[in-house]
This record gives structure tokens, sequence and C-alpha cells, in this order.
RNA sequence: CGGGGUGUAGCUCAGUUUGGCAGAGCGCCUGGUUUGGGACCAGGAGGCCGUAGGUUCGAAUCCUAUCACCCCGACCA
């Protein structure tokens, strides 16, 4: 390919609406463009990038026995209602109404659409297990669209759905997408980490997240200090902290006035005490049943540890008037003590039941409680209170005695069991070996092509550009002419053409402009292996030869430049191979 | 959706406080000199100052509304 023939517009200044460096470099190196928030125009350089990874994709699911079909990118709304993901996914969903009046779905995950046509096909435990995959668009109509492609509205996502007759054979399929999936990161060139996920309002008994660890990253991983476990912080275990011994007997309970004072800091300032001697009274709504969930003032609620809770039942922060009718009071004031008996649940976390006494709100407008002691002045124990972890794990926790450590990453991938969430509810049923039909068990498995990418600069640049892993980048060689001799133009043209002869994805930077222009531009789009044809070597009968992660280059003859250069690019794909196994 | 910020040339931004000819650098076009790390000289093109309304002799600048984009927060296969 020739630089004059494609089109690859560079920016020497930083895009104004670029924070992190994926974002800027993928906009300076002319791999896209921003049509809309969220919304970006791949030009060549970047697709093919998101080619090269889509190919590594797909050579891994092949080999893993997954099916590539497509689904509709628009899809019925009534499935989506089937299931209730209408309602779950909320505002989230992209919809339209057609000329019809039909509703309509962008579809932002296919679930509802993979189990509705398994359901159609599959009838027989002869036919299982199988797993269908697809290659493309998804649309999620985020709030707040952010960080280039890593949260972006639109974008490419490969997912997978399989459909098992027992659960050993989806403990198998899920092994193969398992495996698949570290295959296929590993060829990416991307260091990741596999975290055990929550499944959450998926519904599953199994979840495991690929995550490459970066800044930018909006993940955060927890992982004890051994390194031995890590997991989503949506899932991060931690030890019950011990229970505190009061240090004389508390006194009774106390109102005490605290005009104004809603806030965790505000009650903090107006009583002189610390986040940690409070209890936050957080009240919810499942369906129209009202959840209490108690977390120490310094704790944060985990919402996926609460559903998980609650058995995986949809619920959510309760709206004003639901915390008013309830406590009688503003909201800030809401307390545990009095409530067993007006709440469907109360769900306490096992630090606020390890406290000697805590403040709490008095369910009474302007009013707090002191002295209120778990066990004494509410139940922790009941038909309908629970003791259960429902907080994200904080600095100074540990897991089975070791302390717990965190760092943020981007996640690029997930594996799930989902069971029979889906396949019950849309009837994916099939006829077992003795003739009882049963609904199948469902896997599900993503990946983001972008975040792929993303997360490669992310990881992958120095002040001059990108460092692209030779797997990914969106050539393998760049032949940089410097010197306008016909001498240097002739020795670059017949690199590039044995080059392409041979195979390789070579790209010749022939534009009229001077030397440095092109080293430039060639270390922004982080083409691994960089050819330099120079009026001085060249009259030695040598060219240069550099990998884009070195400072110097080594020159070579140029009878021997083909042969070098093929040599480098094999020793850095060899960096990312994986057995045939 | 709440809080904050920004919309002026293709890009990055001055100019807005205190109303008075539309600006700079980069990029682009032409010619020349250059040619190994984003060259130099000369000339040139390019803007309904986000949009709509208002105030005023006069509005990029003041007022009102609206839209877009960015950041922080609440959310998320």
């Amino acid at each position: 390919m020739r630089f004059t023939k494609t089109f690859i517009p560079t920016v020497k200044e930083v895009p104004a609406d670029a924070e992190i460096p994926s974002h800027q470099l993928m906009i300076r190196a002319g791999l896209m463009r921003k049509i809309a928030s969220g919304t970006y125009a791949y030009l060549p350089a970047g697709w093919r990038c998101l080619r090269k990874i889509m190919q590594i994709v797909r050579e891994e699911m092949d080999r893993a026995g997954a099916l590539e079909i497509t689904v509709p990118f628009v899809q019925p709304l009534e499935l989506w209602q089937r299931t209730g993901r209408d309602v779950d996914y909320g505002e989230t969903l992209g919809r339209f109404v057609d000329r019809h009046g039909r509703g309509n779905v962008l579809t932002p995950t296919a679930e509802e659409v993979m189990t509705h046509l398994a359901a159609g096909e599959i009838n027989s435990y002869k036919q299982l297990p199988v797993n269908f995959y697809q290659i493309n668009l998804k649309y999620r109509d985020e709030f707040r669209p952010r960080f280039g492609v890593l949260r972006s509205r639109e974008f490419i996502m490969k997912d997978a759905y399989s459909f098992d007759a027992d659960e050993a054979m989806l403990e198998r399929s899920y092994r193969a997408m398992y495996n698949a999936y570290c295959r296929i990161f590993r060829r990416c060139g991307l260091a990741y980490v596999i975290v055990e996920a929550e499944s959450g309002e998926m519904g599953g008994s199994g979840s495991h997240q690929f995550t490459v660890p970066c800044e930018s990253g909006e993940d955060t991983i927890v992982y004890t200090e051994d390194n031995a476990h890590a997991w989503n912080i949506e899932k991060g275990p931690v030890d019950p902290l011990q229970k505190q011994d009061a240090a004389r007997p508390v006194a009774l309970v106390q109102e005490v006035h605290t005009p104004k004072v809603g806030t965790i800091d505000e009650v903090c300032g107006f009583l002189k005490v610390q986040a940690r001697e409070l209890v936050k009274t957080l009240v919810h709504s499942m369906g129209d049943k009202v959840v209490l969930a108690l977390v120490r003032g310094d704790h944060e609620l985990n919402p996926e540890k609460l559903t998980q809770a609650v058995g995986g039942a949809h619920i959510e922060m309760a709206d004003e008037a639901t915390i008013v009718k309830l406590t009688n009071a503003a909201v800030g004031f809401a307390g545990p003590v009095g409530m067993a008996e007006k709440v469907a649940m109360i769900l306490i976390d096992p630090a606020v039941a390890a406290m000697a006494e805590a403040v709490t709100g008095a369910n009474k407008t302007d009013y707090h409680l002191k002295h209120v002691v778990p066990g004494r002045d509410f139940p922790t124990e009941a038909d309908n209170v629970r003791v259960v972890d429902i907080r994200n794990a904080v600095e100074g926790d540990t897991f089975d005695g070791k302390r717990l450590l965190f760092r943020r990453g981007i996640e690029v991938g997930q594996v799930f069991k989902l069971g029979t969430k889906y396949s019950g509810k849309l009837g994916a049923k099939f006829s077992d070996a003795e003739g009882v039909e049963k609904a199948c068990l469902m896997g599900c498995y993503g990946i983001g092509v972008n975040r792929i990418l993303a997360s490669a600069i992310e990881n992958g640049h120095d002040e001059n550009g990108m460092i692209l892993p030779i797997s990914i980048a969106p050539w393998e060689v760049i032949i940089v002419p410097a010197g306008a001799t016909d001498d240097v133009r002739l020795a670059a043209e017949r690199l590039h053409a044995e080059l392409l002869s041979r195979g390789i994805d070579v790209l010749l930077d022939d534009r009229d402009v001077r030397g440095g222009v092109k080293f430039k531009d060639a270390d922004l789009l982080g083409i691994p292996v960089r050819i330099t044809v120079g009026q001085k070597s060249l009259a030695e009968g040598q060219v240069e030869l550099r990998p884009r992660t070195a400072s110097e280059s080594r020159r070579v003859g140029l009878e021997e430049a083909v042969d070098e250069t093929i040599a480098m690019i094999k020793a850095l794909k060899d960096m990312l191979h994986v057995d045939a196994q």
C-alpha cells in the first residue's frame, strides 16, 4: 500500500475533546473521526486495525467450534418485552416505532433474538451442543458516552450464545470460550487479567471478566496481595469485620435535633462524629415492595451484591415519594429502628452488624438517633432481616486474611453462564434421550472489538504515538524513503514490491514531504517495523531497520533487507504466539 | 437527569470583562529555496462568530430561549 493512495489524515494538535491517550492518538493518527457524541467513523488505518482484531476473534471462535451467523440489528421490541429486559435495560435501550406502529429496538446484545432463533430450530438433544456467534454493530443509548471508544454509543461486539443439554455440557462450552478468549487476547498482545465477575441481572451462575489493567479503565479490580485471586469490585468479597466491643455500657437510644442535616457529611460535621460511626439506611424498591439496605456511613453499597442478596430480582433506589411515605420524614432521615414490621426486607451489611453503637436517621425530619445498638434497637435476625455482604470492598479490607488491593481496568470481554433464564422464557427447549422436554442451558460470551484496540493503545504508546502489537497494527512494516534522489526512491519501491510479493503487510510512504514528517507519522501510527532508505547508507549499500520500540536502528545490507525484515516480523509475531493446542 | 464548562477559519485557540472594520499559529492552494525527526521566503483562499429572538445608531461581545459538545456525579451485556 502506498501512503499517497490511501487516506491517513494525521494531525499535530491534540483534539480538544479527547482526554485519554487512546482517544487522542486514534484521532491524531487518523484512525477515526468523531461524528457525534459516542459515535465515530473509522478511516482506512483504523478500520484495518479493527478488521485484524475481528479476524483473530473469528479464527479463534471457529477453532473453538462456534458457528458464525448474523442476526438483525433492528429487533422486535416484543421479544424484549417477553424477557422483561425492555424494562430492565431502561433508557439505555435504543428504540423506535416504525411506520406501521411496531416497536423496534437497536440491539445492545442479542440474547433474545438468539434464543428465539434456537427455540424455533432446536428440538433434540442430538442437535446440542451448539454455539452461535456474530461480530457486528451494537447500540446503547449511554447516558454519558466518554473516553472515546471505551464507552461509546455504537460499538462492534462479538457476541456468542451457547446452547447445552446439561450442566456438564455447559461447563465444556464455557471452558471452550474461556480458553478461546485467552488465545484471542494473547494474540492481540493485551496484558489481560481474568477476574471473577458478577453476572447480576443476567441471571447467571458463573462469570469471568477479561480485563486490561489501565488508569483510564472504568472498572475496578480487587485482588489479594498475594495475587492469588482477582474479582470485579462488584463481586469482590470481604472478610466480616470484627464485632466491636463497647468501651462502656451503651446508653439508651437518644433522639437528637439535627435541623437540615441530611447527608452523611453534614451529620458528621454537626454531631462531630466520623462517617464510620454512622449507619446509612438506603431505601430500595423491588417491584411494589420496599427493601432497606444498611451500610456503614463510610462504606458504599454494592448494587450487584444487593441484587444477588434478593435472589436476582430487579431492585432500584426508591424514589422520594416512597421514602417519605415509609419514614414519614424528608429524605435523609431514614433509619432502621422500628422498620422491620413496615418493610418487606432489611439487609444488613456485616460491618453494620459489627458496630457497638451507631448514629442513624430517626425517621423524623430533622432528627437523628444516637446510641443505636444493632440487635438491641433493631433486629439483626428475623424472618425478613438478614446480615449479608452488600458493600464494596475498600482500602484496609481483607479476604481470607489477605490484604485487598485495587486497580482500574478496561473490560474487553466477559463470559457468562446464563442457565435457563432466556431459554425458559422464550421456549428454547429440546427433548432429551428419555423424551423429556427440557429448557436449554445457555451461556453468553462477549468481546468489545473497539475496546481491544483502545486498550492496546492505552498500554502501548509513548510521547511520539502509538506502539501497536504487530497482530493488530494497520501495517506490519513502513518504508520511509529519506532523501529525494531517484536512487532512494527506486530502492524503496523495490523493497516495497518484494515485501508485497512475500505476503507482508507493508506501507510505502511515497509522499513528497520532508523526512521528518514521515518519521513523525510512522511513529504516530505505531507501525511495528520501520525500514529507512537514506541517501548515505544507501550509498554504502545499506538500509536501516528499526522496531517501533527501539530507539536506535540497525543497518542491514540492501540485499538482506527483505529477509531481515521478515525475520524481525516473525520475532514480533512469535511474542504473541499461542500453541496449536 | 443534577452540577460545572465550551461553542469564533479544516485543527488548536485569542478577541467577550469595558459593544465600534473578524484575528493568530498550524493546516490548505500557487511560486521559489530546501529535503534524516512535523523547513523557510513570497503571495493567496478560507468564517451568517452554534441557532433563533431581543436591546442598541451599531452586537462575536449585553439579555432571553434553544441546540450541540466536553468534564464531575448518579448508571452499565
